[in-house]
DNA sequence: TCACGAATACTCTGCTTAGAATAATCGAAA
DNA sequence: TTTCGATTATTCTAAGCAGAGTATTCGTGA
């Protein structure tokens, strides 16, 4: 994914703000941040300057003037140059029509999920659906905000995504949790005996050496492909 | 997010695997593979590596034995500690439990979707959606050879996640190409407006200089709120 | 049998990133 | 009037991470 010369999506911010009129870095941050731009786009000091400056490198902005008031910090205002618009907009183009596969910690912990006892992760899923309901009320309410302020989807649009995206995780989530409590959930029986007998001591190890005589017949797909006749 | 010592989600999948043997990290990545765990935590080497030096400083692993077969380099095996094990069970029910905000490629390009004018945003939107198709397909296919293979859903739920993911990302993309096309869409009349202003060579920051008179009523919004009476 | 690609097993390097540190100025209240 | 927190504006540093590079051995087909 080091296709483009500078990959960090504020860069991509960066550009976007400067399309309007040259900025120096810390006004481009506070402006994004009045636009509420740093919910949808990780925005850090540390990573401004040092975007900036790669974007200088590679010839997509450049420095206008640099000008010191007092004794304060010298300021360098940046203009976007025409490869900086260009880069701007196929970039863009390429994040909307392009999904990208992206690595999410609930994937990861879902992946690992049988490391813990079934009526254990059937208890965590239930306390994220309570905390992804408050993440929705509260993402709701902003979006009252912004409407008693007038202003149109267009410039809510990610949060609307957002939103979309949430409940849909909610959903999943719920009725994960809910079937596996019931061991309606295909595998948890094994999984819920798994755990039972590392409890009384047994090993990891030891149980998956002969998993079908442990754990039953469900178990069977543990068994390297060519052993299972 | 620096909370964990270390944070990398790989580190997570190291300490999950040395819960079943000792094992060099080599041996780590394959058995990753093997089990199809790199779809949902990014492995590759040179973190692979790291990370697995970052876990032993910190106590949660520690090195066995260094063996050294012929001239080929030295294996380093390493066992989980009983401080690692806990950190797993600790850390993988966070992951489960809470929510954490992640950024995402699209909820940036959702965000910057004005810099582009409305149709060729529906025309990318909608490639998008095609694409979405084909990675769905791809995840549905992939299921059908576990399930011949006699693997239980346990062994799939992340995959069983991101499909959920998919089609919720498919929908509200599906949804939102068409209604910007329509012009049904809240803003979209203002955005196109603006874009074919600024074709005919006007720039963002006359626009915005007095967007009522340029984009119409609609454009209000863009007002700082005192000036907006 | 020997050539060549795949697998084994790391190591190295440089870029990115996060978070904290710094340091001056402004505004408002005591 | 002086003090104290907020704002302005950037710099610094350690750590993390990706990707490429290296060197050996194994397998297999000509």
């Amino acid at each position: 994914m080091t296709r483009r010369r500078v990959s960090n999506p504020l860069a991509l911010a960066v550009l976007g703000t400067l399309i309007e009129r040259p900025m120096h870095p810390y006004e481009i941050s506070t402006t994004l941040r009045e636009r509420g731009k740093e919910t949808s786009i990780k925005l850090n000091y540390g990573s401004l300057y040092s975007v900036v400056e790669s974007l200088q490198k590679h010839k997509l902005i450049e420095p206008q003037e640099t000008s010191r008031e007092g004794r304060r910090p010298e300021r360098t205002v940046y203009a976007i140059t025409e490869a900086g618009r260009t880069e701007f907009e196929d970039w863009l183009a390429e994040l909307l029509s392009t999904p990208a596969k992206e690595f999410t910690s609930l994937e990861a912990g879902l992946s690992l999920m049988p490391g813990l006892p079934p009526d254990e992760v059937a208890r965590l899923l239930d306390t994220r659906v309570e905390r992804l309901r408050i993440e929705l009320r509260s993402v709701d309410s902003g979006h009252e905000v912004a409407r008693e302020r007038g202003l149109p989807d267009l410039f809510l649009v990610e949060s609307l995504y957002r939103r979309t995206m949430l409940n849909a995780e909610l959903e999943f989530v719920a009725d994960l949790a809910r079937d596996i409590r019931s061991s309606s959930f295909p595998g948890t029986k094994s999984w819920r005996r798994m755990h039972e007998l590392r409890a009384g001591g047994m090993t990891l190890e030891e149980i998956f050496a002969d998993p079908v005589r442990h754990l039953g017949e469900e178990a069977r797909a543990l068994l390297p492909p060519e052993s299972q006749k």
